[in-house]
DNA sequence: CTGCATGCAAACCCTTTGCATTGGG
DNA sequence: CCCAATGCAAAGGGTTTGCATGCAG
């Protein structure tokens, strides 16, 4: 079996982190969807493939991949936290749309280069004039999909 | 005592909700400061100034004005839900920095003309492509402070 | 071998709900 | 007057912690 956590692991490791069979088998997961998960969603992915690892444990190593920089940590709403793949290893990155009523989570990365372009301008503005070290941004647009406006009516 | 809430009450009455003593606190606590603000610091302002409101009401009251669209609620990490003046109401519509380290969050708005303009084409293309009615934003950098940075050393 | 990783149960924190009472329009 | 608003206590849901055991390096 091949493991396709190969590199994430060795960033791990790096980080002063061990590379547990749980882990590994979290890493799997994050590198086969890449949307965001949540930790109860990675829960049941495993126990989908009849393996079992804790909640408990899921929380733990979901932290350790944060502060590895292999994953971020985000929040649409307060219900529960997101989690996905960070920096190179995510794809590329995405943005969000948000339905309201229905809490459909879509991640779209078909932003045009105007996008982009406009994003890296206001990051370094807003840089320099608060004196902040950027890492990193979110943008979400929240309303109602396709779905719940044809639903309203 | 000039009622600063006034516009804001009635624009709640508007909506169908009643204008009540605890509801009038909480809209002149909006009004004096314009930083996002948790349900436990409302409950904490009101303390200080030696009136009293349940935390119950005051979650059940923010309930109220976000239905109303007086007031959007956010989230920046999972912690706490986070609380604003919405639209028109608030002096302008603006965008948050986040440190990683010590959590700080600032919330700018001095490039909110540029931005704004900007995003809201990004806003009709995003729409337009998956046909949802967007009904807001939410953009967040995320980094170190400039305190952080200095401590790092 | 040593110290981080894990599992379970209990603790925690923020938020919501049930129920009887109060009060706005 | 009626129905929404309020307060308190209890429940709820996601996340974290304590503690004894297991396992990577």
């Amino acid at each position: 079996m091949t493991t396709l956590s190969g590199q994430l692991g060795k960033d791990l490791q790096r980080g002063g982190y061990r590379l547990t069979a749980s882990r590994k088998i979290i890493l799997d997961i994050f590198r086969y969807g890449s949307r965001p998960l949540s930790a109860e969603d990675i829960y049941l992915a495993i126990r989908a493939e009849n393996k079992n690892v804790g909640l408990t444990t899921i929380y733990r190593a979901l932290d350790s991949l944060v502060k590895a920089n292999i994953v971020r940590k985000f929040a649409v709403n307060t219900e529960r936290a997101l989690y996905e793949l960070a920096g190179k290893q995510a794809c590329e990155h995405h943005h969000h749309l948000v339905c309201r009523k229905c809490d459909l989570l879509i991640d779209y990365k078909d932003f045009c280069e105007e996008e982009v372009r406009l994003i890296k301008r206001i990051e370094e503005l807003v840089a320099k004039r608060h004196s902040f070290e950027i890492h990193d941004h979110q943008l979400s647009f929240v309303g109602i999909c396709n779905r719940c406006q044809k639903e309203k009516k």
